[in-house]
DNA sequence: TATCGATACCTACACCGTAGACTCAAACTA
DNA sequence: TAGTTTGAGTCTACGGTGTAGGTATCGATA
């Protein structure tokens, strides 16, 4: 086991016996492990073996661990797609989109939530997304104070929903299931909560948030 | 080291010489080591050590250290003190006071926010605090479903906030400062954040998201 | 006094992140 | 071409982790 194990590179030059890593495909198959396995059972030594590599190779590229999630981090926000973001429409538009996306995104891998909630993104392309969110925010009438707070909120009402989601989800897998509708446990909270699925609430909090920010410069 | 080492128990019988292990007693000996050392720092043997007992004992108390993790999570819910909210007052009253302590307290601890986000709180003064809001969100004029949606709303809104928070507080003292003024890296984003307290927004959320659910009952 | 249950202690195991020294092939220099 | 450097990947080893399983000790009860 010397220099097969074909495909350890994304878009690398020599593509035939064996590429070297590189940042982007690890992270990738550290989400894929963190995906299929879950964040409690991912380790550097599990990743070595997923990569078909020494556990210590990764640490040519990542100085840590940390290091590497903020890399897993920065891979989710790519996989958004800012890029095709509604720009030519509302500030309306693009912020319910992007929250949209970011949940969609987040709740495509449920595992990894926390580690994206866990710290501040600041690659390139977030800091980019950032900035033109909050121009189109004050094009849209809105203070640059005004703009920067809004673009927080929203980003921070979809992780903890988000987290939130992921957590009952993956948890009711395992924990305890909900009582019997004949139990005293039964009450009003679970009896709407049985008319409610779990996850329709996103549209009705994005929808309060973007009217309640409407009024701020549309005063009714 | 044998019977002495007083101040094992919270409230117990004998308060002289050796009290047994309780569960508040630990979870508020494990939440002090995550205030002070972090989450990072914290093992179960450090915990034996706070406690002055073997690190097993914990094990007669919790499974593991997930169930502990539980038990710090209700030990902050607790810390809220849901029975001095203005329950005789107005939906809106209470949801605002509501978000704004759970807030407070997540954010006097931010070593342990994450702890609190990464699980669904089930203790009983918990459900029951739901329970009670979601009464009153009715008794405002929300429809059952409509009820239970705003309040997990509220909830992730203020916990994705609180976690925003902590995240950023915490990095901040060890990561990478924000760049110079005259650096070119020093764009809209970080002008209009030098002028933005980092907190301040959560007036401008909770405010939004009140107002938008307002609208719901109350259409313009 | 004898018994028993709960509580805390101890040992031991498998696993973790990662520091530091290494191999070895490709890339550059003379 | 011969010699050298560089850097990716490997190997070993260390101190730490969660916790299973067995043991000792003490208070309450019979």
């Amino acid at each position: 086991m010397k220099t097969e194990k074909g495909g350890a590179g994304g878009t690398r030059p020599s593509p035939g016996v064996r590429s070297t890593l590189n940042r982007p495909y690890i992270c990738a198959v550290a989400l894929a492990l963190i995906d299929a396995n879950g964040l409690g059972n991912f380790s550097m030594r599990k990743l070595g073996a997923g990569l078909g590599v020494d556990p210590m190779a990764v640490y040519r590229h990542f100085t840590d661990q940390e290091e590497l999630f903020d890399g897993i981090a920065e891979a989710l926000f790519d996989e958004l797609d800012v890029g095709s973001l509604p720009w030519d429409g509302s500030w309306r538009a693009v912020a319910e989109q992007y929250c949209r996306r970011l949940r969609d995104t987040l709740l495509r891998h449920p595992h990894a939530v926390s580690v994206f909630a866990t710290r501040p993104v600041r690659s390139p392309s977030s800091i980019d997304t950032g900035v033109r969110i909050i121009e189109l925010l004050q094009a849209g009438g809105f203070t640059p104070t005004r703009a920067l707070q809004i673009a927080r909120c929203l980003r921070e009402f979809t992780i903890g929903h988000a987290l939130s989601l992921a957590v009952v989800r993956l948890g009711s897998q395992s924990r305890s299931r909900k009582p019997a509708p004949e139990s005293p446990d039964y009450n009003i909270l679970a009896r709407a909560a049985d008319d409610t699925e779990i996850d329709e609430h996103f549209d009705v909090g994005l929808t309060a948030l973007l009217d309640g920010f409407e009024l701020l410069i549309r005063p009714a």
